[in-house]
DNA sequence: GATTCGATGTATCGTTCTGATACATCGAAG
DNA sequence: CTTCGATGTATCAGAACGATACATCGAATC
């Protein structure tokens, strides 16, 4: 199925689900969002932002009222074309967030998926951490044993970046067994419920 | 200038430089090699490999002699096509090992660079490894003015990948620092050449 | 001893993405 | 008053991807 440009529109309808935005926006608080693993060009956004307007998820908005800016309050007249979720978007998007399988843990999905969890429930949460967490422990399997097996007849610096990029994943694995943990201590809580305000400051929502 | 496919282009011809290989073989060690942060496709190996024969600095062997695969012998003819290094190749391969430019410590660039380090001079590898240091390090200033700017209005989640993105980079940094240490420990001990044996065994040439 | 199956092996093709660029307006600096 | 960088929309040639087709091999399964 589709891979990247999922990505692109998930990533989208999430900001937009906060306010509506227009192109140049959007794409600095992507890169801001995901700019630790992932960056998109006016390339793909546009056309990515065409196919949700004429799939009804979007709607354009060439208004220029409000704008929380960083300074200056925008006074009207400038030609941006600010896009708006509809009612079939945030349905879309909760559909999307909803998703619990492969999608949501492999790589390319991950990370977007991860920065929207605000509005994703307890249950898939948990369910998507999981899953993210046993995909990068093969992973770890996997390279383990590449590197064991040829540890021998390897460059110095090849094996470094080997080692390197074992702990790296490593080190995610920890971080993701982290997050499941508070994720349990919530849950068990607050069993069915979200919970206002957490005893421990750890993690909680807004 | 170009940047993906340099990279492919500069991992072929180190593969190729150890021994000639065929293109299934080739993709595989290609993917072991870099597997922690790229992965190729033969959609874009081919094309790579037609165009390094056309340039000249490959050549197309279509015997099958010797094989030192996992186990058994491999006794002659399979219709494979083992491409081997020409000394232009192997010209042009030490001309890329050379470069310390930024091509060689940006993103794209930096993780091949630093596989073939066995191949590349002693201070060749030292402006690399700071170039990179200092492009991470302006890296997570970047992000850590970001996050103390907008930590508040922040999502617990997005805060919390926000976190997790700057610590790898920290990692990152911390890594390299390491690897110039020891960089300026063996050049100090053998100040224009190669140690064979350095006194201790953290890093070692082969 | 036939058959299934996964690994090996070469190759291409439609779709998508990128990096570059063009073009235009704005605010601030000099 | 003009230069410059940030903002803003948009497109295009070329590159890369993911999928797929096709074929042979060794080893199991029955």
């Amino acid at each position: 199925m589709a891979k990247r440009g999922d990505v692109l529109e998930l990533a989208v309808l999430g900001l937009l689900r906060e306010s509506p935005l227009h192109g140049y926006e959007l794409r600095k608080r992507l890169n801001a969002l995901l700019g630790s693993f992932r960056a998109f060009s006016y390339g793909s956004l546009y056309p990515c932002l065409k196919s949700l307007v004429s799939a009804g998820l979007l709607v354009e908005d060439n208004a220029a009222a409000d704008d929380a800016g960083p300074t200056g309050t925008r006074t009207g007249k400038r030609s941006r074309i600010v896009y708006r979720l509809t009612a079939d978007g945030k349905e879309h998007l909760q559909e999307l967030l909803a998703q619990s399988g492969p999608a949501a843990w492999e790589d390319e999905g991950f990370g977007v998926r991860f920065a929207f969890f605000g509005r994703t429930d307890a249950a898939t949460r948990l369910r998507i951490l999981e899953g993210r967490r046993s995909r990068l422990e093969e992973r770890v399997d996997t390279f383990r044993s590449a590197l064991s097996r040829t540890k021998e007849r390897l460059d110095t610096y090849t094996l470094e970046l080997q080692q390197h990029g074992l702990e790296s994943v490593e080190r995610e694995v920890r971080w993701l067994s982290e997050l499941i943990d508070d994720e349990r201590r919530r849950e068990s809580a607050a069993p069915k419920e979200i919970p206002s305000t957490g005893p421990q400051g750890s993690l909680e929502t807004r």
